[in-house]
DNA sequence: AATTGTGAACCTCTTCACAGCT
DNA sequence: AGCTGTGAAGAGGTTCACAATT
């Protein structure tokens, strides 16, 4: 399959987002153009995004709105369910296990971790916290495909490396530091920090063009 | 200015994170290759995003480590203290409030609003949770330049509505869903689920291909 | 000898524009 | 008549490659 560039992966899912809400608001049928403008994009855009998969809309119609969700849920494997195990019980950590949208999209956190010993044992949404050390052993007991990492910076690349070698192919980042992973595995990062210092940036320079 | 793009202002950022750690370890100099290295990128990427801005290096010898965290954090406009008002104390919410890579980077967190009654008035972090329909008289007295919207997706557009009336220009979104602001209003989003999404993808395509 | 700064070449992504369907 | 699907054109971003500098 020809390569498909991330801006359109990370488009299919806001569109994916768009029809759920479109579809609970009893909307059958929506155009490009439609999409285009909740989104924010060209109707171009959001076909061409569409063609790299195949033609799921209807020429001189648009496009039914639960066959696109499903169909956009395919291509993204939100069909499937993913364990996804938690690393770091800290302030974001909390915030991430009972994050809904997660859980609505399929992804479902089956292990929690943190190595602090006060942490270790207690339990959040019917989890028990496991400590780090054993995170090997429980990865593969559960199925794990998706590891997210919420520990601090100094620790998150002894963590990644330790979650490589458990076999973790897939990785959420939050701590605010680039990871190196090896060929095969995937990492993508949540860095709050950027998206807050590109504001930062354009207010500044706002008054200067 | 020439237009920037957002990709050179978030690699930016993160050269800016690298450069903070280096210095840490009483680093003093460094090059473009050395810095590309660390942050998975190219020199010569490296070295085009700085040179948007300046010259900031020595033919031959590469950059000051100081030198260049301060130029870059200047570019960024983390120079500056930025006044944050949070919205929503909900999960996502209160992992904010102590978040604090955002304090580090001189975005303070100084006034908190939910609509719960519940919630009003309790105290997180020494601040006071405020109702939002009071946001407006608020806004100004504290001289806040951007908000952070952490609530449900069904209200978050009439949110930022308000906090758009109120005069805010630069707003940093959580909700997933994509929202509309007027032109010179900036809005950027921070939306856990696409990139959780995209490892989805990829996990499903990784043995087709 | 090493490394920056940068125009030019290259590549990738987006938009245009229209043929093709319904 | 209306809207999709898509090749071609255009815009924008990245990499090359080398002159300039220390």
């Amino acid at each position: 399959m020809e390569r498909i560039s991330d801006a359109t992966i990370s488009r299919l899912s806001q569109y994916y987002r768009t029809l759920d809400r479109l579809i609970e608001q009893k909307i059958q049928t929506v155009s490009s153009d439609e999409i285009a403008e909740i989104d924010g994009v060209t109707s171009a855009q959001v076909r061409k995004d569409l063609s790299f998969f195949g033609s799921f809309g209807r020429r001189g119609l648009g496009y039914n709105t639960r066959d696109l969700k499903t169909n956009i849920g395919y291509i993204l494997g939100l069909d499937k369910i993913w364990n996804v195990a938690l690393i770091g019980i800290g302030n974001i950590g909390r915030a991430l296990v009972d994050y809904s949208e997660f859980k609505k999209q399929g992804f479902i956190i089956k292990l929690l971790f943190d190595n602090d010993p006060e942490k270790v044992g207690n339990i959040i949404n019917n989890l028990s916290i496991i400590s780090f050390s054993e995170v090997h052993e429980h990865l593969k007991v559960e199925d794990i495909h998706i590891a997210i990492v919420a520990v601090p910076a100094k620790v998150a690349q002894s963590v990644v490396n330790k979650l490589v070698e458990a076999g973790i192919k897939a990785i959420l980042n939050f701590a605010p530091i680039s990871l190196k992973v090896p060929r095969g595995v995937m990492i993508k990062n949540e860095n709050m920090s950027i998206e807050l210092e590109a504001l930062s940036y354009h207010l500044k320079n706002k008054y200067k063009k």
